[in-house]
DNA sequence: TATTGTTATACTCTATAACTATA
DNA sequence: TATAGTTATAGAGTATAACAATA
């Protein structure tokens, strides 16, 4: 075996190397944490969702979500209103500020990961794409059984 | 923006499951953590190496290096001699346990990887490969920059 | 009884830099 | 003065589970 081609490896350098270049953009000149742009980006995407929507929406946990919700908010950039269908939870929405915050990072991040693909053609980026679907799907049986 | 379509994003993801699913071998069963099993690899592989040949090889710092091995030799995996060419450094072997270890871990993380891989074609897995050695060489540039 | 969301706590990882010994 | 490697320490992130409120 070789390390160097072994592709969990070489998937797990790259996707930290890449990581670290977008998450310096919200977190040095944002202040965001990561867990915190997404919870950002999914609402600024979606409106109004449920706290429970942005766990699925984002990949992290109720955790996670809970503390990002939590600073965000005290940061200014969400609303959390009492859901009206199930008393024990939130519907979450970005605030004005929020959206704002949302509408500078994007085009930072955006453009970094279009540097990123830059050198590959629109037939590479989709043989990238279905590769990637493809492997998760694997993964996820995977990480099932276990 | 989409944040489901954001590659860097999809790309943390899936690379965080894939990790999770493969040290699950090396830790459950082993007890080694990643940084142990990259050094590892490493040796098997190439037989003795410098400590600063495993840094390069292993993309870790030189602390987490230096943790890995004091454990791996403790745990009698590997010999750290010093190198006779600079009284600063060592040369870094396994022991035959080291070895025995390395040949029990690594079918299973192949037969992980190859699991993970199995519903891509040849075309498309070098098309995987290509894809991701580009956006690693555009990665660095970026990384350089920061 | 089960679920939503919060909080506490312990644990692991990471980052920075100070330190030694050699070069 | 610079480099190889070690160690210390603080900070961030992660995991587990206990908990209150509601279903």
């Amino acid at each position: 075996m070789n390390l160097q081609d072994f592709f969990p490896y070489r998937l797990a350098v790259l996707a930290e190397a890449v990581s670290r270049s977008i998450a310096l953009v919200y977190t040095a000149r944002f202040n965001l944490t990561r867990d915190e742009w997404r919870v950002l980006a999914a609402l600024a995407e979606t409106g109004a969702m449920k706290t429970t929507h942005v766990i699925e929406h984002t990949t992290l946990d109720k955790m996670q979500v809970s503390r990002a919700v939590k600073q965000l908010a005290c940061d200014g950039y969400l609303d959390r209103t009492g859901d009206p269908d199930d008393g024990r939870g939130y519907v979450l929405q970005l605030t004005p500020q929020g959206r704002t915050l949302y509408r500078k990072v994007v085009p930072m991040v955006q453009a970094r990961e279009a540097f990123l693909l830059e050198d590959l053609t629109p037939e590479e980026r989709a043989a990238l794409d279905s590769a990637l679907r493809k492997v998760w799907l694997r993964t996820h049986r995977l990480v099932r059984q276990d």
